[in-house]
DNA sequence: TATAATTTTTAGGCTTGTCTAAAAAAATAT
DNA sequence: ATATTTTTTTAGACAAGCCTAAAAATTATA
């Protein structure tokens, strides 16, 4: 078994790995708000552990063990947040704290059963894909809407960190995660995007478009 | 907030004091799977923040403070036991451990949804009641079918440690925790009991009624 | 009631996971 | 190519929570 500490280690990891691309001691403290030297520390016992490939001051990447190991935590995260918004009623927004210590209660079989329970989901409350008990993850193509070209679609994934107040406008224009969103026209002199979401045309600026995270599939 | 290990030690103080008698350093370290040693050290730090009374060589008794963080805890647990029974189809033999991680997530809104969700039960799957959020749980008034006297009632809510045999048969008999008991006679010669559980009569033998616990109203 | 046995506490040590400060290596700039 | 800055690692410290071994207090026994 791993620790706590362990799992929040490769599971950042495992983001840092897939969402950024920076993996340095420094980003890792930073993520996890620690320090450098608290990092490296641990980095040399997962090195021990063969959770990570690690040589000092030459950079670290996840192993495939420790892979495993990340997407199980994320597994775990993204089924709780699952449950906390579809059965006891919270808001995406209010999950991720409370699924950060659910993912780590140990028991195969709960997590079994949770998955059941909810109907086996493919996606979390943040329209994030939830790896199979194997490992096996829906590979994401994370777009930001103004990369699309005309005639291109995808679905909302999020938003850009800090730009919460864009989730309210698309609130009251009742737009919600998950939706599927299709490029109709760029206009040339503005950049501004129309788009038809739920049947309806939408004119969104660029701005907005810059900070519209979509999931495509090419 | 407390440690998780902190609130390990008030609920293990709680059950003591109110289940057993006795609350000695070594019963503690018993229940808990401990040294004396550490025991001690523990009890120094919970007196320190007042959720207990100790003085040392003279024993120990939770505060009002320490019982109502002993009882958030048991809330907890029985709260998720019933949930991984209710909703995930655990067995009721399967849940304890489970639950006592469980039992350390933290979120109070988490809490109040969980047992909205699960219609506010009363009792948890072995029958022990649940405290509500301000820390009142029902006086039990838990026997052993053994004691009753001809005509008395009481709820089956367990057996003793160590019998769990004994349920597979009760399970075969289509009698479960929360069922009605009602004493109808007992044969003096061997001291069998003719009992009737719904609405039918059934006949215990000695060693059943010493191992069948009850919850009773007087 | 004096001695023996038991219980509880103390003293000191270990591991995990964090920290600060300083040293070493790597990257960047002149 | 050397100097400066930044990044990373090392060294040593500390708190929490456990341990063992020994001492002290209490309880039981003869």
């Amino acid at each position: 078994m791993y620790s706590q500490s362990e799992e929040d280690y490769l599971k950042a990891l495992y983001h840092l790995e897939t969402d950024y691309d920076s993996i340095s001691t420094n980003s890792i403290a930073g993520y996890l708000d620690m320090k450098p030297s608290s990092v490296t520390d641990m980095l040399k016992k997962l090195s021990e552990k063969k959770f990570i490939n690690y040589q000092k001051y030459k950079g670290t990447s996840l192993t495939k063990k420790g892979k495993l190991i990340a997407l199980s935590i994320v597994r775990k995260h993204r089924l709780w947040e699952t449950f906390l918004v579809d059965k006891l009623g919270f808001g995406w927004d209010q999950v991720h704290s409370i699924a950060e210590e659910l993912e780590h209660i140990k028991s195969e079989q709960l997590i079994e059963n949770l998955d059941n329970f909810l109907g086996n989901p493919k996606y979390d409350p943040h329209g994030d894909p939830i790896p199979n008990k194997d490992g096996k993850i829906e590979k994401m193509n994370q777009k930001l809407l103004i990369e699309l070209k005309a005639a291109q679609k995808g679905i909302i994934t999020g938003v850009k960190k800090g730009t919460a107040s864009l989730l309210s406008y698309l609130d009251k224009e009742k737009i919600k995660l998950g939706d599927s969103v299709k490029v109709i026209e760029i206009l040339e002199f503005d950049g501004t995007f129309i788009v038809e979401i739920n049947k309806r045309k939408l004119t969104f600026s660029e701005k907005i478009c810059q900070n519209l995270l979509l999931e495509t599939n090419d």
